[in-house]
DNA sequence: GCTACTCTGTGAAATATTTCTCAAAATAAT
DNA sequence: ATTATTTTGAGAAATATTTCACAGAGTAGC
């Protein structure tokens, strides 16, 4: 693997991070089955992914595999945890404790996959004092001081639309690295913060879109 | 526009598609605050997509802006809606009556912009006959007959990993045209089957590929 | 050790998508 | 009416992504 752009640093391809993650799914559980080994034929099977957009893929990390027999399951994982930086954990922060954040933490759970919620913010002073799992719920307006000294980068945002660009703000003033949204708006960003949208009506207006001629 | 391919149907790129969602999110919000025309301009300010990008998407499916002026709001987003099969209701099956079916339940409430549960189905004989919402919960194995009589085309998954494909293979058979996914695996369908996945471990993951170096 | 296979890793080709650019259309001001 | 300004729609160029195709590396059987 030789690779050099500008700043000897190579640019993955956003598509290609987001597969990562559907192999990472795939070796876990062809782990969990007992399966040592695997051919790029195999997970291709099992992924719905191109052979050789899963051989590419991983390409842009290293060699993986081994010609004549495919990859080993195991190592395989491990690689693709290290890649995707899943072998630190990282800390959350929920902000948005109603229906959504609490269905969220039950779902998610507190520890999960190597992250783990540590706070949870509201706005409203009713629910502030409250328990959500493990956390006691705090006003927004803490968030600052809050990760100032718990200095968490991801921030997860499940609060109604018209309040998500505030407290999206209001994270990257906390110096949160990372965030996903769950409310329905588009939310804006400086760059270098990563951003990923989940948004239900979207997923089903997309759908629909394919219906429309059937 | 004039566009002519193999069948004389035009190959609408699959991210245009999506950002269409996000076109119509903002149209909508303009609209609710009473903002009548929008430029390309203004349209890229808010969901951060690029002015021509905009038109171009738009351009696949006709001419609707006026030039010098802009965008009618309003008509906008009736077009984007009817480009999106939104001026149809849909209605939808939910397999998967546990702590996320339920969540979505309330969510996504039994009616939503065109969307609406008309029925809940589960594999546990335990759930069968509760409530959830307005639907009592049915048995998987009802689910040909049930759809048999209400034809409903789009299909939310709900359950656990393991029995995710099982259920996508049943409401295929039940003629369902469109699938909702949540369980955290791949899932096979045959050509013309629509499938999204919302995975929030897998967006998680993501977001934790971006956090890799700092 | 040799032969027949299998399967990886990767340039190159093919596709797909985004962005640039600008002529033409419409507006608004004078 | 004429001119300056705005903004669309779309071809063309630039980028990005996927797929092909195959040399070379490793395995397995004999």
């Amino acid at each position: 693997m030789i690779h050099i752009e500008n700043g000897g640093v190579l640019k993955i391809p956003q598509p290609t991070i987001e597969r990562l993650s559907t192999y990472l799914q795939c070796v876990r559980g062809m782990s969990a089955d007992g399966i040592l080994t695997a051919s790029s034929t195999e997970i291709a099977l099992r992924t719905g992914i191109n052979a050789a957009q899963f051989r590419k893929d991983l390409s842009y990390f290293g060699e993986f595999g081994t010609p004549g027999l495919g990859y080993d399951v195991e190592e395989l994982e491990a690689h693709l945890s290290r890649i995707m930086g899943l072998d630190t954990p990282r800390d959350v922060l929920l902000v948005g404790a109603g229906n959504l954040g609490a269905a969220l933490t039950s779902y998610l759970g507190f520890r999960h996959r190597g992250f783990r919620i540590v706070a949870v913010f509201d706005e409203d002073e009713a629910k502030v004092g409250s328990r959500l799992g493990d956390c006691v719920v705090r006003h927004v307006n803490d968030l600052p001081q809050v990760n100032a000294e718990i200095c968490a980068q991801v921030g997860v945002v499940a609060v109604p639309r018209g309040a998500a660009q505030g407290v999206v703000d209001r994270l990257v003033a906390a110096n949160i690295q990372a965030i996903l949204n769950f409310a329905p708006t588009t939310i804006l960003v400086r760059p270098g913060i990563a951003v990923r949208n989940v948004d239900l009506t979207s997923e089903m207006e997309i759908l629909s879109y394919y219906l429309r001629a059937k």
